[in-house]
DNA sequence: TTGAACAGACCAAGTGTTCTGTTTTACGAT
DNA sequence: ATCGTAAAACAGAACACTTGGTCTGTTCAA
């Protein structure tokens, strides 16, 4: 439907219609509305984010809005593809990017390595936005189908980076997505936690500290050796 | 204005109108209520926990429903207050009902403790309901400001406790409360998991590791000395 | 008889979807 | 090079429907 911007497989090649359609475009127009969803989910939540208030937010017009997403599930399953995409990729290709699977610089600890994920990864807009489609859609089976092929590709992307970034302790290498999963899981339910601490050290104690209880069963690998296959 | 049911402290005790209504009658609707309200947060969601929907659910008019709840910010309040009621209230009194935060019986290992836990509190309909407020309040500043004193209450009551049942490793004595707000996090973020993992042996498996790590930073305390207050 | 408890109608505001127009753009014929 | 055209991209009105809140009236128990 929308040629250029997205990585539909493209399977009938041959005799497809003219290239119509403007991609700088639709990029622009897209992005707009991605981060007007991005920015709604995370400051008036699911429920609230409304048609009328992306529209309004992303400043296009209705029409232009259901042009690109036909319905509100659709909106919601692309952005969060789009939310998904940077991880996705990373680790593969050397892009300019910050590697989110490994946001500090240099080989830090894994306390620090996990602190930088928390603020600059999870706990952004982003990454509260993409909880709330995560919990909208335990009760939303339409969504939750439509989302799940994605987040099962999404998983399967992390986990083969994190295996070329972190390793396990030694007897205990087939641990390493599940140790992560433990990581993810904390952190997502952080999100509940830090609108009632009164005290934002209590959470930067909490990662902390779960970073120390980490810290025996996973170490980051140094970066040296994980570059043998060159990229494009 | 709801006598009996509730814990309010009733300050101007004295010239107080002369008790009408029926409590036990009252009792049970407020509970038909709380019980449809708590189904539909578990199974459609905080959005499409509607009056309308609570109102057929519980079988109560909607003259009913909004004479024991004025909006739908005070039914979500006092069902919160109502999920967080059992809690607070262990360990105080020796209740029949289960110890929630000891929920398995004897003194079993941390591991096996915590199984409980997550299977028997907090991936329950209640627990999936609980959660369903708590994000809900995160963008939502009005139900986050009314909640905000019971979650502290509640969180106080918690912490005083697990100090009854629990206790750190040597020379981090401090840290209990701790270590159980990351284990809190850790089992709420699952709740976002559990949707998505065809294989539900992962998740217990995130469980039994995520036990694992924890078992060397606390233990449960034996029981025979946790009863020095008689309880009335 | 009084007020709590319940019943149900009513309403303005907002929801997501569908619809018909208009503008913009790329491409192919000239 | 440019012109016509078809499709993409956008604009906005209208739709049926649901939401939460307010209202008046009725039943029940002390």
């Amino acid at each position: 439907m929308c040629p250029g911007t997205e990585d539909q497989p493209n399977v009938i090649s041959d005799a497809r219609p003219p290239m119509r359609g403007n991609p700088a475009r639709v990029a622009r127009t897209r992005g707009k509305i991605f981060d007007a969803v991005i920015t709604s989910l995370d400051q008036v939540g699911y429920s609230e984010c409304s048609i009328n208030r992306v529209q309004t937010l992303a400043g296009v017009s209705r029409g232009a809005l259901t042009h690109h997403f036909p319905s509100k599930e659709e909106m919601m399953v692309k952005t969060l593809e789009h939310l998904l995409a940077p991880v996705r990729g990373t680790a593969l290709a050397g892009d300019q990017e910050v590697n989110l699977l490994r946001p500090s610089d240099g080989s830090d600890s894994l306390q620090e390595q996990l602190h930088a994920l928390w603020s600059r990864v999870i706990n952004t807009r982003e990454g509260r936005a993409l909880m709330e489609i995560l919990v909208a859609a335990r009760t939303d089976k339409d969504l939750s189908q439509r989302i799940s092929p994605s987040l099962h590709a999404y998983n399967d992307d992390f986990n083969r980076n994190i295996a070329n970034l972190y390793q396990a302790a030694e007897g205990h290498e087939d641990e390493l997505a599940l140790l992560w999963s433990i990581c993810r899981s904390f952190m997502r339910g952080l999100h509940t936690q830090v609108p009632y601490e009164r005290d934002p050290k209590i959470i930067t104690k909490m990662v902390d500290l779960f970073g120390r209880i980490m810290a025996p069963h996973m170490s980051a690998r140094s970066l040296q050796g994980d570059r043998d296959e060159e990229p494009i």
